[in-house]
This record gives C-alpha cells, structure tokens and sequence, in this order.
DNA sequence: AACAGCTACAACCGCAGACTT
DNA sequence: CAAGTCTGCGGTTGTAGCTGT
C-alpha cells in the first residue's frame, strides 16, 4: 500500500500523451463523464482529476469545434466581454464548440495585447470625442456603411441613444461624429456596441478600435 | 543557417462555492 | 454545523512554432 506522498508523486503532470488520450477518450467513450478523481483512477491514468477534466473539456471533447474563430464569434466575444467582462464560461455558453479556455486565450493575445500605447491614450483623452480615425480594418475600400439603429441592451436598465455613423475610406474606416458621447461609462458602451454594428456581418471593426473605446471609457470614468 | 523575439495555445495553480460526511 | 472533498472558474505560466533579422 502506497503512501499519501508516494500517491502524490505518481501523479503526472505536463503535456498529455497520445497514449493518454487515447485512454481517457476510451473510458469516457464507453462509461460517460463522471466524478473526475474516480475517472482518472478509473481510466489507468496518472493524473489528477482536474487535468483530465481540463484535458477532456479543451481539447479532447468531439464537440469542440477547431480553427480559427469566425468573424461572428470574434465580434461576439467582443460583445459579451463588454457586458459581462471577464466571465468566461459564461461567454463560452453563447459561443457553441468554444471552451472558456479558448476564449479567454484569445482574449489575452489578440486584444488586450493590443492596447493603445500611453502616448495614443493621451491623445485620445484629449479629444475623447469622435471622428477617430481606425486603422487595420478590413471593410472594403470605398464601402459606405451607414447606421441609425438603436442599441439593444439586454442588461441595461436604459436604451442610450447610440448612433454612430462611418463610412469608409481607403480601407480606413471612419466614424462620423453623429454620436453624442455622454461621461457615462453606458454611452461609451453604447457607441463601442454601436460602431460594431456598423461593420455589419462577415465584417470586422479592428481591435484597436475596440479597445481604443474601451480606454475611452475608462478615460470618462476617472473624469468623473 | 542561426538566433532572438513574438504569438498562440495547452496546461497548471489557487481560490471559491457546492456538495458530502 | 463543521470539516473535508470535489468541481469549476479565472489568472498565469511554459513552450512549440512562426517570423524577422
């Protein structure tokens, strides 16, 4: 009979192996997902519990869905983030194939990563008003895109009122000052929801954009 | 070809809440 | 009700592969 310690040494860690996978996929294959400590040991494996849940849930699971994410799902994410924030298996529910895990490393690499320099940030704290101009978008050049809808906000007390106007030049995408921009850190959101919209779908708005309004935000927020 | 820097992603860790005893 | 265990979540890290010099 081992010991604790000695049980505790045996337990592997670090990249799983093809033979692994093979094992966990078979044991859930013919009896299911159930207690993850129970099914590790179960299985043959030498991991904890939690790794094959992660292991299982990541990557291993048929219903996870592979390659890059859509242009749909990267501005959904987008979306979600601004309301719920950092939730990401909440995010993950809307999102059907993609893991929380998945999401949120997207999230890290290519935005937040992507932050505006201090120097842009004081810049646009200056003006804190559109037009700004967006670069990196990939709206086709000459394209008018014209908006006047109103935002839904499913968890808002209040409808602001919304509405961005862009047109695009020289794949330059430009947004026309038809929002009024209140201190609110709701209006900012509304005109971050509503400048997205305006890409349309199949479209995408540039992620300095987003995050350029993001800060824009937060720049209202200390001025209050 | 070799190296450095960067990016994307798999995996681990710590914590909190739910559940069980 | 308290203590122990399990599960799930979000933050963080390690590293393989890619790209530029």
């Amino acid at each position: 009979m081992s010991t604790l310690i000695e049980e505790e040494i045996e337990v592997r860690k670090g990249p799983w192996t093809t033979e692994e996978d093979t094992l966990l996929t078979r044991y859930i294959g013919r009896h299911g997902v159930g207690p993850w400590n129970m099914l590790a040991k179960c299985a043959g494996l030498k991991r904890s519990g939690k790794s094959c849940r992660l292991r299982w849930l990541n990557y291993l699971n048929p219903d996870i869905k592979r390659g890059n994410l859509t242009l749909q799902e990267q501005q959904l994410i987008l979306q979600l983030h601004s309301l719920w924030g950092n939730r990401w298996s909440k995010i993950a529910e809307h999102l059907p194939g993609r893991t929380d895990n998945e999401i949120k490393n997207y999230w890290r690499t290519r935005v937040q990563n992507k932050q505006p320099s201090s120097s842009s940030l004081k810049e646009m704290s200056s003006q804190f008003s559109v037009p700004c101009q967006l670069p990196e978008c990939i709206v086709p050049s000459g394209s008018v895109i014209n908006i006047s809808q109103q935002i839904e906000f499913p968890q808002h007390e209040t409808s602001p009122n919304a509405y961005a106007h862009t047109c695009v030049d020289n794949n330059n995408l430009v947004l026309n000052g038809s929002y009024n921009i209140g201190r609110s850190g709701q209006d900012m959101e509304a005109f971050r929801l509503a400048s997205m919209s305006a890409v349309g779908e199949g479209c995408w708005i540039c992620n300095e954009m987003t995050d350029s309004l993001w800060q824009c935000r937060e720049l209202g927020e200390m001025g209050n």
